[in-house]
DNA sequence: TTGAGGATTGGCT
DNA sequence: GCCAATCCTCAAA
């Protein structure tokens, strides 16, 4: 299974964002191993878009939008969900990101049942902050490279051939951006 | 130093 | 469908 290489992150937010769809993410937590296949992602960007954390100016929190590709953005939102985003975006852009929003888990599906606290498979990870707690990741997971062998990472996957565009979800600007992909999963 | 609000979720109506 | 939970970040003073 072959890693990702940095330079499928240096396209567009909005291209890597679909490209990322069927493939793998592979988490590592001691001796445990949890992967899924993205089915779900969002892209976020820059100046184009103001529902973006980058659209305003950079900030402690949102530079890593503004920096290396391939890198994961993690941020806490609501008081109690922390939402993953891996750095994605075309070199001539500054700033831009994809959110995961849902993965299919494949590997590891007891230990995200005893993180989420429930066996309900479709309830599992079908959303950003469920993601999160099913693999774990939280603000220590910030800055962490997906593109080397690590705790976290993401590889090749499936092949995925039907690709459904919508709106994103949970913002309330720039609403008409249809920046939400997914793909059926068996 | 303080106050306001957020890329969500789950439970109740 | 609506709303509370709850803490980190930003911006203003």
């Amino acid at each position: 299974m072959s890693i990702l290489p940095r330079e499928f992150y240096s396209e567009d937010t909005v291209v890597v964002a679909k490209k990322l769809l069927g493939k793998k993410i592979t988490r590592k937590i001691k001796n445990e191993e949890i992967s899924g296949i993205i089915i779900e992602t969002e892209a976020y960007r820059h100046k184009d878009d103001p529902a973006s954390h980058a659209f305003c100016k950079i900030t402690e929190r949102n530079e890593r939008m503004f920096g290396e590709v391939g890198i994961a953005y993690v941020y806490f939102t609501y008081g109690m969900h922390y939402c993953f985003n891996i750095v994605a975006k075309n070199k001539r852009k500054q700033a831009g990101a994809v959110l995961i929003r849902a993965i299919h888990p494949i590997k590891g599906i007891k230990r995200i049942q005893k993180n989420r606290g429930i066996t309900n498979l479709e309830n599992l990870t079908n959303g950003p902050a469920k993601l999160s707690q099913a693999l774990e990741i939280t603000r220590k997971e910030n800055g962490a490279d997906v593109t080397k062998k690590s705790n976290l990472f993401i590889t090749e996957g499936i092949k995925c051939k039907k690709i459904t565009a919508s709106t994103r979800i949970g913002i309330k600007k720039a609403t008409e951006r249809k920046w939400n992909f997914k793909i059926e999963v068996l």
